[in-house]
DNA sequence: GTTAGCACTCAAGAAACGTGAGTGCTAACG
DNA sequence: CGTTAGCACTCACGTTTCTTGAGTGCTAAC
């Protein structure tokens, strides 16, 4: 549905007054931040009309207008002009990010500090997760004479350890057939391949020797399944509590936690490329109907990897926030590319 | 000031009525909850003499009696009686801290988390720091031909990773040169002594070859620096939202996600085993003046390594929660210990 | 020292009230 | 016929007033 560019101008200018205030717009305000020559009665008629199509609604009969979800979309798709980011705050970006490590998490704690900063929004970030990642390196560290920190890389750059207890010593023969093993069986091999089927075939081929063994594998196994894993980062919940369109930020922060529902949000992306926006009720999750989702993919290597995505109310910025989140995502992803890359 | 055995009996059942309900508690209400046998008359020449001590206030002229910061010492030191927690939630608590890795920081993440749940309230903690800890062990792995991650661990147990990129290539040689210039100069010093200074010294020695050393050597010492600083952890901050006493928790929560106060206060500690607690206005910071802080160090290897602490308002369940506290400090002791040992 | 009795206080909730921003409608205007 | 001035109407919000009742402090009797 197309609106006359009188119509347009007004929702915009009714969205824009709502984003910046928080107040519901009325004619008269209206007039006062916009470029429009007409009497107030005619925008009460244009508004009313706006109201009927369902893209601004009134909280009560004296009040002024609100967008409604409809509204923000419209804005969103139509309406809405992004600016650049100027080149300063990109430097000032930059400066900030690069000071993490090299390792992803990091590097997505550390963006997501700042993006949330600056958006006043809550960030979550997922991890990079390469699909065809595979186990790169795998060492193993004594500790003692019983216990090693054992040490995966993957092709994707992502680093996980765990200490390992074996249950006799950790003799040097032993370390030996642990890199062999690991070499003709592991490396080159995706995470998701090691399965406890896969260790327990192979704890079979070892025979006597799979008794020693075993610990170790049992901690290989689950240093894949922790690679495989995206994990869920989260920063800056607490500016959500500043916003008062959410009376009641304690269960949003609890439903923030758990990593599954966003993650499954991120998954249902539509647009490769540029910002997904999900705004209210377009999202299924109870805990986020009066919450808008705006996220991202970022490409390590040329391929999509992870997601970075901001959290608000639905009255946020759009048109602020989406160049930011879009400049975040890129240098995450060169960052990460970096590491990799020779 | 020691209290009549009675005075003693009305201020515990103040203390544990208003931090049962969130009440004001009067005379009447008082002795509905106490074995005492007295009028509320009575009661009320008890409650003025205890006021005007200091140990409990009126919020108003009509109100009842909310115990003050003094009470709340009183009672924490002479009157609460600690029960010790039943096996069944112990056995509880264990099973969920003993699924996470052997890592000090998941350790503690995991065992965070749990505390919080049972405890309602914020946890922060700090990760081991041994003052005497020494560098254990430098691993490098070649991601790429000038991409390398440098990997250290310390004596205490603390394994921190970082990339590192060399501005010539990452030739064998140079490899097995850091290696020696490792054992050499690194291995079994403490991370304090790899000042910029001890490797500018080095990298003088090294004469023409230290062009291609120095990005190594840098990020040894970055690597050292992370391996001193403590860092501190902080889960379930959302638990203080459900507290009506905090009327901005944005205040709070971006106050804890500072972590000089929280160490600052944490190494003001007085009493060497036992949980530390510090009532409102007991610390200086503005911030924390209507919570009360508990906290107590956990032991790696029978030396003082860390801190695991507790936060609230000042109307917490003292004696609840310190038995918590107090398990949860021993396991996380005993299960970094157990990396560390044979 | 303890207790019953009573007048007093005062926060919190309910009800009443005024205010004003904003609307919708009508009638006149170009 | 779109636009506009004018006007009566609505209703959340802030203020004030009233009522209620939990709880106190004091006094006098036990």
């Amino acid at each position: 549905m197309k609106l006359s560019e009188r119509k347009e101008k007004i929702l915009a200018s009714i969205v824009e007054y709502y984003i910046a205030t928080g107040e519901p717009v009325g004619s008269k305000t209206l007039l006062e931040h916009s470029d429009l020559s007409v009497s107030s009665a005619t925008v009460r008629n244009e508004m009313a009309e706006l109201a009927i199509m369902g893209f601004i609604e009134q909280p009560h009969t004296s009040a002024g207008r609100v967008p409604s979800q409809l509204g923000y979309r419209y804005y969103v798709d139509h309406l809405m002009n992004q600016y650049e980011l100027p080149l300063q705050e990109k430097r000032l970006i930059e400066a900030r990010i690069l000071g993490a490590s090299g390792e992803p998490q990091q590097i997505l704690e550390q963006a997501g500090q700042v993006l949330a900063e600056i958006t006043n929004c809550a960030v979550v970030s997922t991890t990079p997760c390469d699909e065809h990642a595979v186990i790169r390196r795998v060492e193993l560290v004594p500790i003692g004479t019983r216990t090693a920190m054992m040490i995966m890389l993957s092709s994707s750059g992502i680093l996980k350890s765990k200490v390992c207890r074996t249950d006799c010593e950790l003799s040097l023969d032993l370390i030996e057939m642990f890199y062999n093993v690991v070499s003709q069986h592991f490396i080159g091999k995706s995470a998701e391949e090691v399965s406890i089927a896969m260790i327990q075939t192979l704890a079979m081929s070892l025979g006597s020797r799979s008794l020693a063994m075993s610990p170790l594998l049992i901690t290989l196994s689950d240093l894949a399944q922790m690679t495989e894993q995206t994990q869920l980062l989260l920063e800056g919940q607490s500016n959500l509590l500043n916003y008062t369109d959410y009376p009641n930020a304690y269960e949003l922060m609890e439903f923030l936690r758990q990593s599954e529902p966003i993650t499954s949000l991120f998954s249902s992306r539509k647009k490769v490329g540029v910002p997904n926006i999900l705004i209210g009720k377009e999202n299924q999750f109870r805990e986020l109907q009066d919450s808008s989702l705006i996220f991202s993919n970022y490409n390590v290597s040329g391929k999509e990897s992870g997601t970075l995505g901001l959290i608000g109310p639905t009255r946020i910025d759009y048109a602020r926030l989406i160049p930011s989140l879009k400049y975040l995502t890129e240098l995450v992803g060169n960052l990460m590319s970096d590491v990799l890359e020779d």
